[in-house]
DNA sequence: ATTTAATCTGACCGCTCGGTCAATAGTGTT
DNA sequence: AACACTATTGACCGAGCGGTCAGATTAAAT
């Protein structure tokens, strides 16, 4: 018998993920060849096909840490048992964070999630489902009477495009500058959710993302 | 001397350019191959570059078109000289409206500028800055003491957040759903943003898109 | 020191890509 | 009918793609 795993096979790994997530938020993750990520990674092609089994597996990894991380925060700030106000508070401000914490992966799940197989995506689709979910839900408690017109959602969605859109213009990689526009979303959000009207007859145009 | 173009000439480029569209929007620009796009014409890929030069080509008249037309709505809104809240307003309202009647060529615009050469990506970024810059404007006419803050560019583009996002979430190809959630982002935003404290020291952290 | 499995690589493969071209078909003008 | 120009095409090209593989190299366990 002889040599088990490498220590170093994990800590390649995610050298290797953090380098295609970075090629695939950049460039695209069509655009990007495989070559170009083992360039990244200075190794050769076929030693980037000994870590991950095709293009896809890059993909797959990339997306679903990044979601189940997302799942991680919102499980861990509902075990506080804030009242909802604070509760929404805190998932802006974590999830806000955590964005600019993976940022390219961010980037590659909201873009690149259409390159996957059914299955992958469907999984990691539910994946956002269940955070989106959490989301709206806290939101209705905020305005109980928003759940009857089917307002909840689409609220939840314009609130998420904020925060998602965010990553798209801001410069700073600083913290603070992160942490101050949570205030900002947060601000807007609780300011301006009170003074949406329910309209007439409204249809229901949504679909979780 | 012999014949001029054919009236079908133009009809044909603007086909081409519409299916072009919906393929990159929903494939992605590199994932899309030119006989994806021919064969969407039902055309041969020659004739496809008898009508367009090349692949760019088809990228820069899909972006260059969407952009325009938002640059338009923008004057044309301007020439009203509304009262800076009913300016606002307008402005929500006629970009959702231009969004959703042209959907494709938004998620062309937003998410495959990175494929153009410099100089065509430089052109309609500066374009997409003034319309930004213009909604910028009225938005700090409307709380004069965040120019200071620099907080009216943040601020503006999380309204852009909350629009651009609508088109990746809402399901319905209804008119009636979009001018409804133009209200709710309307009302949202100017309920909101006069709740947005000013921070103590913000950083500067805003690029248009 | 030898063995054995983990790690790494250059060379290669079939395929599709964006793009070209010579030739053909179609149509207003004379 | 002859012409001139537009419109259209199948066949083709070099390049780069994702992916494979036989074999070299390395290092833990004996």
């Amino acid at each position: 018998m002889a040599r088990g795993r490498a220590p170093g096979y994990d800590i390649q790994r995610e050298t290797i993920l953090g380098n295609a997530a970075q090629l695939f938020a950049l460039r695209g993750y069509a655009a990007t060849s495989m070559n170009e990520v083992a360039e990244a990674c200075g190794i050769s092609k076929a030693s980037l096909y000994y870590y991950f089994r095709d293009k896809d597996a890059l993909l797959v990894n990339i997306a679903e840490g990044h979601v189940s991380r997302l799942e991680a925060v919102v499980d861990d700030v509902q075990k506080e048992n804030l009242d909802p106000k604070a509760c929404l508070q805190q998932l802006i401000q974590r999830f806000v964070q955590e964005y600019a914490g993976a940022q390219h992966a961010h980037r590659v799940l909201t873009e690149d999630v259409r390159f996957l197989g059914e299955a992958d995506r469907d999984r990691i689709l539910n994946s956002e489902r269940r955070v989106v979910a959490a989301f709206a839900r806290v939101i209705g408690e905020l305005r109980p009477e928003l759940t009857d017109g089917q307002l909840v959602k689409p609220l939840t969605m314009l609130l998420f495009g904020m925060i998602n859109w965010m990553f798209t213009w801001i410069k700073e990689d600083g913290a603070l500058a992160h942490e101050a526009m949570a205030t900002i979303v947060a601000d807007l959000f609780f300011g301006g959710f009170q003074a949406v009207r329910i309209p007439a007859g409204i249809h229901d145009a949504t679909k979780p993302a």
